[in-house]
DNA sequence: CTAGGTGCAAAGGTTTTGCACTTTA
DNA sequence: TAAAGTGCAAAACCTTTGCACCTAG
């Protein structure tokens, strides 16, 4: 526990960023179960359950503050929410609509067939895909 | 021009909406020059520059009567604004970050390999692909 | 005439910001 | 003790809603 917030807070000054008791348990409950799809409302919900009061206002900013470390990444899958997605590696998503669902696809040997090329003056960020889900009617 | 109006009339009923003024109006701004993907803010200024006074909520409660009628599609490509797209066949999109422009992907023989499937109990809506461009420093 | 549509203004939800206070190094 | 971070509340967005008025069939 202790050796997991020590290697926390390396990670964050790595970052450029002071380990604060905020960022700590954020980053906590971000990076300990794995893969996670979470909006800044229920990060924010998590760590007032965890007994880490931390402001709305500070989830926003480090959250972003994460995102522009590399350390997570933002998802655009629904136009109201932002979501934040632990994994920064290339891997690609399903949502599920009407339930509001972010699930990263399982075995990950998706593959795109000719990626066009980006017009003049620009390159390539990143590539989404983002597999939208319905409940299947019985 | 008269011809283009009732083509729009026609379509419009046929969808079960009432051809008003606004309706026409709008449509006519979406679907006279081809392909095209705005918001809704763009499109009250459009038509407002037309010279149709058109509320704010009247922009928004008709595009989403247009998208459920299946006549155009919402776009998820950043979290702020909600785009609108024209063009409902099958095709994906680049997104010039920074610019918040989106372009269509022109020749389409961008496939996907490995398509997953879906989780038990759901099945595949929609797959969007969208490339993220960003300005290529010189 | 009447069901449906529109406009306005107000409310709702998410995200950002300003500023005083606190904490880290 | 500086410099950076945090919290609160207010503001800034984008979007939706309620209700009185208008309009197409």
């Amino acid at each position: 526990m202790a050796d997991a917030n020590l290697e926390i807070e390396t990670r964050l000054r790595d970052c450029g960023l002071r380990p604060t008791r905020q960022r700590i348990a954020l980053a906590d409950l971000l990076f300990a179960k794995g893969d996670r799809h979470l909006t800044v409302e229920e990060l924010h919900e998590e760590a007032s359950a965890a007994g880490v009061p931390v402001s709305l206002a500070t989830v926003y900013n480090t959250l972003h503050q994460f995102t522009e470390a590399g350390m997570i990444r933002v998802l655009a899958v629904e136009s109201s929410k932002t979501y934040f997605d632990t994994n920064i590696s290339d891997h690609h998503h399903f949502f599920v609509e009407g339930r509001n669902e972010v699930l990263d696809i399982p075995i990950n040997n998706l593959a795109i067939d000719n990626l066009p090329k980006a017009p003049d003056g620009m390159e390539i960020a990143h590539v989404d895909v983002i597999i939208r889900l319905r409940e299947k009617k019985a």
